[in-house]
DNA sequence: CATGAATGAGTATTCATTCAT
DNA sequence: GATGAATGAATACTCATTCAT
């Protein structure tokens, strides 16, 4: 009776939240287009309606969750370039932390970049540029934390000088290579630091 | 009489021909998913019926497409694996046809990968896991020929022991991003050549 | 208490009050069947829950609406044709009363004209003959108002002998038109002097 | 056999009529927003894909009802407006030939000009302003043809000088209404001459 | 009484596939 | 073989109404 509103208010953030989780596992098992309103909400328990209450439409409910997905894990990234270590360590430790984040988001990763923000503006039912965009920052802004160390490496002379920008995505699609491929086996310092190792010195003897 | 035959052939021949290079447009522009039939046969400039005295359904048209466009690629890759030369030597030259192929290529793999392959079965209107299978073929065997030069090199002592096939993902995966992102501008040998510096030596100093 | 009491009622009188007038605007702006209960609420600042206790329902709350507006009206009418004045003085105290009904509540006799009424009954969702009729008596009243004096004018002998009725159907035309494409140029009395010459006189010369 | 492609012809022909011949009887019925699409389909006996087949969407199949029916009566309105004969003639005949139009059209009249002209622009559900303007077009020829008649009339001295496009609306009105409250008892000739007896004399003695 | 979150039946529109000609 | 009209299952989104607080 107390707790009456607060039951009340924890419940409604319940089902937005009922409805985020559905959407997080039918987009990832779907893609975008593939997914629908109905899987989601059969998923998540409630109404279609409900869905309209928290969400102006899919494609807002996506970068809904896009979003709170990204934007911890970007934090993340951001702490550790802006802390005080070597370049080499950092590179290391932000590998690890996008072998975490992607062994849980992999599929929806893979969602955004290509079904969503892949293609250009075909026909009024695809998305807008702006649309694209917003979800193009978000892989602008997980490439720029590695080239922004890799820029630091070169200064202090213990990265080869080059083109930096092309390295980080380099980097970028070899942790991505290595969470689809399951190359992570439940290790991931241990696979940061194959990663690492490879990316630093190469694969000839 | 035998020539209104072997008009009907080519005629018959050129149809077939028509459907399959506007299906490569439309499906590299739209993907697979929000690529119509339509689209395809107005740029055709044929019948719809005629799509489907060719081929099976959308998704068979589309595995045509896709064999038709990988089997000479795989050849010509089989034909470097095979021939004598230094595996340094191979490296570079798979790059740079890698390089080339998907410079040509880039978009319709990436709706091969992203929107065909990689979802689990789900559903009646989805792909079957062996449709998935086929396609995912494809990729095994482009990893492979880059694999079986690795071992080969792990062989010679020239490349350093450990997980070929990991290294092989790793070195396709920074081809591809490579031509994503545009940083093969037009010297495709240059561009090969940079690419594998990187992953033979790594980018510390 | 007897504040508290009356406090309350008042407060309910003006959220009943609130929503009428909010629904008169929006069913005016939209019709019937494109207003929402949504955009009545944000007008009248109430929530969703509160229109359904003070009414049963969307057809119920415009009925109201509908009556509350006409009643009045109608009871001048009645004062007009009861009155002890000549029939054709008579006719132009109508025409201007009408006039200035009708240029306050054009749209919404529109709506109710053609949205509501006026449609045969339809299927479950939409009004029932019943509900229809209620309707038609409030467009009956109006012109039986005028039919009335007319009736009085024949047997005065200042109308032609004809069907008074149909007649009057016509000078409710003629009003109703020059309200809508916007004849009465804000002098009510020369309008209503203008119609009433017209119907009395015709335009023949 | 020989007329095979005859009978392809008129049977798509017939399609097309089917769809617009059920929308007549739906739109007329209910009204263009509650008619539905399936509605339609249900009295044409189509798949609901046919419609778009012939059709942009419900709006276009809509006006295209209103076009291919008020074309033809316009073209007979504006015969008459050019024909040489009395102003007096004239207008009789142009309320007969207002008559037997409406007594086939006046549902479809209504939904024309209460549910699609009427209201402005609100929301993107509802028609846009340019959409609106192709159905006022309508109504401005109907009232038009009468105006010119008129002026005709005042120049040849036989109609009192005054505002001929107000009286023209109100001979509209009065046609209008005449039809919607059933005065129009089968002899179109005989109501005509009634409606213009009051319109050009009026009802005074 | 006042509220607004939850609901689900209802609606316009798309598009792969079929089949008669 | 070539064609394209016909089809209907599938889909995103709306909105009147209910009911627990």
């Amino acid at each position: 009776m107390v707790n009456s509103t607060e039951a009340r208010h924890s419940e409604q953030k319940s089902k937005r939240q009922q409805i985020l989780e559905a959407a997080r596992v039918i987009f990832s098992q779907k893609g975008y287009y593939r997914a629908t309103v109905d899987d989601i909400i059969a998923l998540a328990d409630t109404g279609k309606g409900t869905v309209y209450n928290y969400f102006l439409n899919k494609e807002q409910l996506f970068y809904t969750l896009i979003k709170e997905t990204y934007v911890p894990f970007e934090n993340g990234l951001d702490k550790i370039c802006q802390a005080e270590r070597e370049p080499l360590d950092k590179i290391q430790a932000v590998i690890a932390l996008f072998l975490s984040f992607y062994l849980e988001n992999a599929q929806l990763w893979r969602v955004m970049m290509h079904e969503v923000r892949g293609f250009g503006y075909n026909g009024p039912q695809s998305l807008t540029p702006e649309q694209c965009d917003k979800y193009q920052a978000h892989f602008a802004h997980s490439i720029g934390a590695i080239t922004s160390i890799l820029k630091e490496g070169i200064q202090q002379g213990v990265i080869k000088a080059g083109n930096a920008d092309q390295a980080a995505h380099w980097l970028f699609s070899m942790i991505v290579m290595s969470v689809f491929h399951k190359f992570v086996n439940g290790n991931i310092e241990q696979s940061a630091k194959t990663i690492a190792d490879t990316f630093l010195y190469g694969v000839a003897k």
